[in-house]
DNA sequence: AAATTGCTTTGACTTAAGTCAAGAAAGCCC
DNA sequence: GGGCTTTCTTGACTTAAGTCAAAGCAATTT
């Protein structure tokens, strides 16, 4: 009960996962929380590790990721400061699907399987807010089916990127023109990944799609030069003449 | 409270929604169900639409699929007597975000959205089943992903047959012999659609796992010939000379 | 049983994308 | 800033898998 809890308390508060609580519960979901600290490229846990329990991000950015027996990885999920991941595991108790690791320093609150079961049992309407949080998770893993399954490489990106704009466009109001203009926040290897393709052939599609001017590619600056080509691109197919 | 009813919510308790309910809690649910008949290859619900509410699936078969603009279609999972699905929409609200049709004559258990809530508020503990009910179709979905993305076509037929040989295993208690042959309960073109490709394709792994001495097919039999290679298939990759 | 319909296989072709490797660019560390 | 490492791009090549279309089967109906 010090002023350090209380912060947390606060903290937590204002996560979509507990949203809604009242203060009796987020003392007790405070009480059974517990901090980590985690640098660049640090295993958070491995895929077919028995499930400890589940995280919320604090501060930093988590990649949810598989590897293929010939070492191709393939990105699930990025998850941001106040997401939470890995509540599957939390909940029956079976191995992680998957591996975790920090993008980059990562700060992170820690639930262990037992404490919140019993804190769920105790009181199920704790359990609520995940069902919602298991439920955008399904959506994404679905989007990521459907990229995988319709789509190729050029068309992954410009979903990519439209959706990245967007986004950006949600959390600033910045009108018109900042909107157009992605800065990158994974290297393109990492972007690759969650692209279900590697390098090589990002490459090739960051250079079609810039040489048929819907973009214009600098570094990890991306300018989105003509929305409409992209958005025809991803529903119907190839627009250009090649 | 008649006998239908009394039937009904017999057959609920044994399904894995909603085993481990009270009395109380049962004949709740019973009154708030409905029950729904649909013919082979209806819709019930589509893509996009606003979202009524979740399915038991009392007898029959159900896929739960999305289609490409170009027409391609990946079943992202299908749903035999007993299992629940589209809990996600039932949960968030949103819109569904894949379609659902019978694959014959199909009786579901309905519950819509609105009354489901009601229910979960007045008695959050009904949740705490749905948790693991979603946690198992977030367990499959990254499953698919992974075969999308690490896999060839042979390796994932090969996959597929290996796991409806290990469940079929575990339905019956046969040993050894007829665990060796699985009869598809899909047709081809479906189990194409399942895998994430098309028909052409599909025949054509058959053909090499065949052609390879893996398996044996004679129309909806398909014998395994060779377990071994079939798993190493999937996990290095081709063995064979070519 | 003939006929319609739908499912499956096969063939020839095209194309997307992975592989491997080398060179270019960018970032990082003393 | 030089040197180191990592990331990114490009080229030449290979291969998996989609496309289109035709033919072969199977199943169902009348």
């Amino acid at each position: 009960m010090n002023s350090y809890n209380d912060d947390l308390e606060q903290w937590l508060h204002a996560t979509l996962l507990f949203q809604g609580f009242s203060q009796i519960q987020l003392s007790q979901i405070v009480q059974i929380a517990q901090l980590q600290s985690w640098k660049k490229n640090q295993l958070i846990f491995k895929q077919d590790a028995p499930a400890s329990g589940f995280f919320v991000v604090k501060t930093g950015r988590v990649k949810v990721y598989k590897v293929s027996p010939n070492g191709k990885e393939q990105i699930l999920n990025i998850f941001e400061t106040g997401d939470n991941f890995a509540e599957v595991a939390a909940l029956d108790g079976q191995p992680f699907p998957a591996s975790a690791a920090a993008l980059g320093q990562v700060e992170l609150v820690f639930f262990l399987r037992s404490d919140f079961i019993n804190l769920v049992n105790a009181d199920p309407s704790i359990a609520i807010n995940m069902l919602i949080s298991l439920s955008k998770h399904l959506r994404h893993l679905v989007g990521v089916i459907e990229d995988l399954s319709f789509k190729d490489v050029p068309q992954r990106l410009a979903t990519y990127l439209l959706q990245q704009s967007a986004s950006k466009a949600e959390a600033a109001r910045d009108c018109s023109q900042l909107i157009n203009t992605v800065t990158l926040d994974l290297t393109k290897t990492q972007l690759a990944a969650v692209l279900g393709t590697i390098p090589a052939t990002l490459s090739r599609a960051f250079y079609r799609l810039d040489n048929e001017g819907m973009i214009a590619v600098n570094g990890s600056q991306v300018t989105i030069l003509d929305r409409e080509r992209l958005q025809t691109l991803i529903r119907i197919g190839d627009p250009g003449d090649r």
